[in-house]
DNA sequence: AACTATTTATAAGA
DNA sequence: TTCTTATAAATAGTT
């Protein structure tokens, strides 16, 4: 600054390079002391040279160890802070994806299509006509299983008729014949595995349950005997 | 700095104590940061305003909580050398006062006397004449005393004396009178409570004795006869 | 450490 | 806050 500028870069020169340490310090130390002075500030400086020597300024008033203290505070503050707003940054995005996502639910059914180019128009008929295809696909698949699966119950429906036919010539035949060893064979052709569920029958109060009752019931007027005004319900009971 | 010199005391408006602190605060650190490139050094900055808020400058190269630890590293150190430091004063000092201690007492015993000035040893003179007469009436008391305790035990020696010779007649008449039961009478008067010392009889070997030999007797030349040769003492034992 | 030609910082005003 | 600019202050190179 004074015969001569100068880059600033490291001093090569370690004699030079000392001597302006020197200076510099003083100099530093000089506009820290004014600075608390003329504006009723705190400041605390360390510094640490080539040589490994530390020199401070502090301001009288203030110690360095209370100045750190503070220092420590504001990082702490701020380290919430900067937590907090990535929060609600993280927050905003998701609300505007969220709002992009509703968007294109209303679009995909004719709603506010106002917003769509021609060309983002034909996309997304074209998209729809694939998925649409997708879904019948997967329709006609699912129909085809369904009546599968009712032929196979079918099936076993006319066997066990056939068996119970039998059953039924048979006992007429000998009346010790029992019917009872043969439970688990309906169940699992019922869908029950495992002996199936465990049936009982509760008789419900005349009238006593509300409008609103939900009853859950597993099977319906399974148990009881044919046209009775009785409300009798059958559960399954949960284990 | 510039367009008027300004005194360095606090700015009282607010507004202008506001903008100078902006500003001098950058040049802070600005000229911190030129000082950490130009003489590789680091250092720290921070600044609490007058309004509380905290600004802070740190070199490249290192956190603002390194450079505190080094600064409690320092500090540290420099307790202790400080500590050290009075420690050394204080056996500085010490040697000082032993040094001029050995000197007067060298003065007191005549030598050393080229320091002295001529009032200074007109002093001393004075001194030495008043403790002289000080310890010289110390010794007239003590040699009183002595006679005093000396007499006392006379009496005491020429009434036992008495007695014994009063129990010597005793005894020429009457055979069967003993004296033991008595020895606790004679103890008491010669002002031995508790039975009294143990006496015994040592023979010193003839001429052994060193000439400023010192021999503490408790009672001497009690025992013996009369005027013989012999250099028996009688001495009272330590327990 | 002292000097001084220059550069830099900045007070006041806009 | 930022820009301008006259001037004070800092300082690089020299002694």
């Amino acid at each position: 600054m004074a015969r001569g500028k100068i880059q600033i870069k490291k001093i090569e020169n370690q004699t030079n390079r000392q001597v302006t340490y020197s200076k510099r310090r003083n100099g530093l130390f000089k506009k820290a002391h004014e600075l608390t002075v003329l504006c009723d500030a705190r400041v605390s400086i360390l510094m640490i040279s080539s040589t490994q020597k530390l020199h401070e300024y502090i301001s009288p008033s203030i110690t360095t160890k209370q100045m750190f203290d503070q220092y420590q505070k504001a990082v702490a503050v701020d380290l919430w802070n900067s937590h907090y707003e990535k929060m609600q940054e993280h927050l905003k995005k998701l609300k505007e994806v969220n709002r992009n996502l509703r968007k294109e639910i209303r679009q995909r059914m004719g709603e506010s299509l106002n917003d769509l180019g021609y060309g983002q128009m034909v996309n997304l008929i074209e998209d729809m006509d694939n998925s649409l295809r997708l879904i019948r696909d997967r329709k006609y698949k699912v129909i085809g299983n369904q009546i599968e699966t009712s032929k196979k119950k079918l099936r076993n429906v006319e066997e066990i008729h056939r068996n119970l036919a039998l059953e039924f010539d048979a006992r007429q035949e000998d009346p010790q014949y029992g019917l009872v060893e043969n439970e688990g064979d309906y169940n699992s052709v019922l869908g029950f595995p495992n002996g199936g569920p465990r049936i009982i029958a509760l008789r419900l109060p005349p009238n006593g349950h509300h409008p609103h009752h939900h009853h859950h019931p597993t099977l319906h007027g399974g148990g009881g005997g044919g046209g009775g005004a009785s409300d009798l319900t059958t559960f399954a009971l949960l284990e």
